[in-house]
DNA sequence: AAGTTCAAGTCAACCGGTTTCCTCAGACGG
DNA sequence: CCGTCTGAGGAAACCGGTTGACTTGAACTT
């Protein structure tokens, strides 16, 4: 029963604990500059606890404050991937104080409304970019209101301010493996091209497959999902040779979608996953292990890169200068069933 | 160049229109109880279009007005059944003049800092909850706090305010479907006990397995999840008989992961999708037709849910009263490749 | 001609916080 | 004994909208 039917207001508080609202907010917002004794000071706080005092966003807003929220854009949220960054926000951003919104951005149909709706409209302080790409309307947007942000995933160069993880070293992983089955035509379905990961997993790909001295490494590009793997694998599966064989025995993909298009391609052509064709994804999300064959896929730290961006983002709202972040976490060969050794050349008919 | 670099104030409209704050504030909110010359009007609205001006939404809130946002509470952001009645809820708000802001309420686990951190601090002025279920802690606060709120998809009985879809019929369709095939043995995976769409679902199978006369409608319930799917689908496979033959001969799940279970489960005891067993899933999302094989199921209208769930909320909030809500579309069979006539009886080893 | 009505806006209080500048009492130094 | 300093907290302005009561000039009645 010491449920208030109203909301409780900074005054109610005030009273209950017989000092002015000045010296609530004070308290409550833990400035240091401040002199109170011990004795004021838990009063204060006991009486916002008996009285389950939530101080009005929209007040403090207003008042100059700052809304404690963020927002957090990604380009697609049935991407698991997004997600995982998303839940990783989630948790950190509580954790230091924040809410954290979630809004889809369609790869930037909706940027400009979202902007509005939330940073025009005052409703966060801050902005998490995992949607950005080469001439996306929200960077325009941002140069003119600089409200505090940075790219989550997708990197946006000489930016500064860009939260990523190890991509390249991915590749690497995805490729040491293959290489040590002794897969050694592979091939990489990459994403759309001038979006920072995928160009960057493309080029450590090439890198060091020139390193492991592959005999053939060819690359097509495709949209991160089912369709676009499934198309990219057909370019790179093409043409079968006078054996059925596939001028590559492995694929390593940008996404598990891509995974799944590319596994159904490889059906497609009568061939099997992982005799005649290996398949490695990128992303070790649940669905990987529950796909047919399983996946071998490299796990990304998606959801620290999520905790990782929150950490930058309220650190430049406090007014820190932003840097790029690389989270430290390495990817992670996670063993499944749609990888195994090549079929011995002139092998099974 | 008209783009300004500070935000745009209510005043600054007023100055370059030459009339009072309160004139724009009335003009721009569309109140019909004003008189304004069309003249005035038009001023007004070219003012606000010129400076770009957006109202802070926070002294919106705090005037007593509305905050023009929503909420979204979902269960589970990985599933994208909820991804896609996010989507409608997203998009008819906009509509509406709404923003909506999505959050993950891990099955109650989050409800109540949700809660605080969008209504009680004044953020939204309604809620859209996907995420109810008996005993849910949110249920108990919503009553000492009356926000208007929706229930959607999960149904909360009694409370005049559940807006769902005909699940019941997505039974039949499916039930249909199969005993056109050919099945006189089907088995459900239901969803967890307790959850409304999941129990209607249920009633409904068993209801029509009477009325087909089939010989058998096993039930058993399991999560969401592709673990969920594939122990509740042992559970019904087993025990499989001297000729290898399990009890049933095809399953229907509530979930597309169930499904991906169950088809991880067939083929555990060596036996074929849809050949020995077939499968129907429900929620026709856009994977299950890259799954293998292409995934048979009943289309539900989710995005419609969506939207007609804003729609009942803003109308509770605009003072219209509450009442439940069936979305009229009916659950649509999606043919793909996991379902076929069963094996006659004897047939192959 | 004076009173009434109406259209077209304006005024100012208010929402619930934050923050800057003050006050006030007691301690302390000289 | 008086001036000053300092610790502890208060008064009030302000943020940017909304809203109901109020003003004003013109037209319309009687």
């Amino acid at each position: 029963m010491s449920e208030q039917p109203v909301r409780a207001r900074l005054v109610d508080v005030a009273e209950r604990a017989g000092v002015s609202k000045a010296t609530v907010s004070k308290v409550l917002n833990g400035r240091q500059d401040l002199n109170v004794r011990p004795e004021t000071r838990r009063r204060v706080h006991e009486a916002a606890e008996a009285l389950g005092y939530r101080p009005h966003s929209g007040a403090r807003a207003l008042a100059g404050a700052s809304t404690h929220a963020l927002a957090l854009l990604v380009p697609a949220l049935d991407n698991p991937t997004y997600v995982t960054i998303a839940r990783g926000a989630y948790q950190r951003s509580r954790e230091l104080g924040y809410l954290s919104l979630l809004a889809e951005d369609f790869d930037g149909q909706e940027a400009d409304e979202s902007f509005n709706d939330l940073v025009q409209e005052g409703r966060v302080d801050g902005l998490l970019i995992a949607s950005a790409r080469p001439g996306h309307p929200l960077l325009k947007a941002l140069r003119a209101s600089p409200v505090p942000h940075v790219f989550v995933n997708r990197s946006v160069e000489g930016s500064e301010r860009n939260v990523t993880m190890d991509v390249a070293r991915s590749s690497v992983t995805a490729l040491d493996h293959l290489h040590s089955l002794g897969h050694r035509a592979v091939g990489h379905i990459a994403g759309p091209p001038g979006i920072t990961p995928s160009d960057t997993r493309k080029e450590a790909f090439l890198r060091h497959a020139g390193e492991l001295g592959l005999s053939a490494a060819p690359v097509a590009s495709g949209d991160f999902t089912e369709d676009g793997g499934g198309s990219a694998a057909l370019e790179l599966l093409r043409p079968v040779d006078a054996d059925g064989h596939p001028p590559v025995t492995a694929l390593y993909t940008s996404s598990l979608a891509q995974a799944m298009g590319a596994m159904a391609a490889i059906r497609s052509l009568g061939l099997r996953v992982p005799e005649d064709v290996s398949v490695i994804g990128n992303d070790d999300l649940p669905v990987a292990a529950h796909l047919h064959p399983p996946l071998t896929t490299v796990a990304m730290p998606l959801y620290e890169l999520g905790t990782a961006a929150v950490d930058a983002l309220v650190a430049a709202i406090e007014g820190a200068p932003l840097r790029d972040v690389v989270v430290p976490t390495e990817p992670r060969l996670v063993l499944r069933s749609s990888t195994a050794g090549p079929a011995e050349p002139g092998g099974t008919p």
